[in-house]
DNA sequence: TGTTATACTAGTAATATAGTAGGAAAAGAG
DNA sequence: CTCTTTTCCTACTATATTACTAGTATAACA
């Protein structure tokens, strides 16, 4: 359902928020940090910045900052800007000509619940609450 | 996210509910009245059968009946039967090596509470709703 | 000019999706 | 016993997606 597309997009997004206070985090720290290809998350990185997640500054000491504070994400838009749409079918997604049953398909309104609850959930928790976690974690680690 | 075989296979769960009464349902007439293709909805159907969803019946006048009450079926078994696992994040799903990091993952609790709440959603609505609403989405197309 | 970073495009191996196809086996009807 | 109707089972296939790798261009700074 979630592929690694929209799992890096969370952990580049909380990374950064993390280290941006010392200047633009380059991918070549953060998937070190977080063991992924720096390739693949280059691709990933350029869909948030594209989506305007993430602010890009090239050369050296370059690399990316958030475009806002964490607060004012939600982890909904960051998902929807790696993956294209969180739908659970494809009957939802509105870039597909709606199918020709709609009007008597019996399943379409349970489809629409699963869908609201699902982004329900992604829309109401902001990446500062997970990067609140992710700085606990931290200290945590480095205490025992 | 949900395939073609989770959503025919509930199609086909609420079409068995509403036409069984006069005996075992056949995919032939199934398939029809859901224009889906009958060889693809036989390897539907055998992954109900398997999870004792549906009862078969071979030969002439054969066919699937339910092997319960419509009401004593949530839509999440159905699901899960034809879908493998609902689980939006392949870390979570309990037939994988967990991973690694899974101690120092900043997304964990996130991806946890996501997988609770599409669980609860699709556990918590039963089959016999939506045989109700199909039934009276019926009569209704009938009557105009 | 060299180094360090992002930006962009192309390619690719493996897997999943959404079927199609063919035949075996069971059950009842004639 | 045979024909028809159904499920059951396995194999095949075209297409798309996933999760990358690779290479080059471009920008910025020292």
């Amino acid at each position: 359902m979630i592929s690694t597309k929209g799992r890096y997009a969370l952990r580049l997004m909380i990374d950064v928020a993390i280290y941006e206070a010392k200047g633009y985090v380059s991918l070549k720290d953060s998937s070190k940090r977080e063991d992924l290809s720096i390739k693949y998350l280059e691709q990933v990185a350029s869909l948030l910045t594209k989506a305007n997640l993430l602010i890009s500054y090239r050369g050296n000491n370059g690399g990316y900052r958030l475009s806002r504070k964490p607060s004012e994400y939600s982890i909904g838009e960051i998902l929807r800007a790696a993956e294209g749409s969180l739908a659970p079918v494809a009957c939802l997604e509105c870039s597909k000509d709606f199918c020709n049953r709609r009007d008597i398909c019996t399943t379409i309104e349970f489809w629409d619940g699963f869908n609201k609850v699902i982004n329900d959930y992604v829309d109401n928790i902001t990446l500062e609450q997970l990067v609140d976690k992710a700085k606990a974690k931290l200290t945590s680690d480095y205490s025992i």
